[in-house]
DNA sequence: GTTGCGATAGTCT
DNA sequence: GACTATCGCAACG
């Protein structure tokens, strides 16, 4: 179903880059695996909107450590939603994991969203796919390039066109073109 | 099918 | 003490 785990030379370069790269790999968690189909960017520095402009926190420390890693964070005092921290050690930048299309462990993650009605449901946004891949707060931190949460390779590679639009729920530079999508896919969020 | 709103807790001012 | 990178339910059409 997944080929090799992307090394970590994949993750450090700059934060668009990535938001686009990332569509098409595979997100891995236990049994369970999806492939991305919406991303979006917060590159730091000067976009007010990502956590990381406000500075190191114990919150955002990891977004300023090397890439591959995981940002897992807690919103609206009961989501969790998952971003890949990306370009090189110091500089922070992240991308944020939007949508996935289930591809693996399709019963275990309907066990895990009993509200989902239909598959697309199951995650078809952010805090829905962190439910539906069992990813907690606990796995802040996690090195994505070994372990128990990992990014593949798709084995059969799909050629795709990308669409850009503006990030979703957003108060502050919400009209900055961030957000990549699989045009056409069906798991994309609303 | 669409719109409006309440829940809930960690983080920062 | 305010704010939040969301979701799902209820009430419409």
């Amino acid at each position: 179903m997944t080929g090799k785990i992307l090394p970590r030379d994949f993750y450090s370069r700059n934060t668009l880059t990535l938001a686009r790269e990332l569509l098409g790999k595979v997100l891995v968690k236990g049994e369970t695996a999806g492939v991305i189909v919406e991303t979006e960017a917060y590159p730091g520095g000067e976009d007010l909107a990502s956590h990381s402009a406000a500075g190191i926190t114990s919150r955002t420390k990891v977004i300023f450590g090397p890439p591959g890693h995981a940002y897992v964070y807690l919103c609206y005092g009961m989501h969790v939603c998952m971003n890949i921290v990306v370009d090189q050690e110091g500089s922070p930048g992240c991308v944020l994991i939007r949508a996935l299309e289930p591809v693996g462990g399709l019963e275990v993650m309907r066990g895990r969203r009993q509200r989902a009605r239909t598959d697309r449901e199951l995650t078809s946004g952010p805090a829905k796919l962190t439910q539906a891949l069992g990813i907690v707060l606990d796995d802040y931190g996690a090195d994505l390039t070994r372990g128990g949460l990992t990014v593949r390779s798709p084995r059969h590679h799909q050629n795709f066109a990308i669409e850009v639009t503006p990030r979703v729920g957003l108060r502050k530079c919400e009209d900055s073109p961030l957000r990549f999508i699989i045009a056409g896919n069906e798991f994309v969020s609303g």
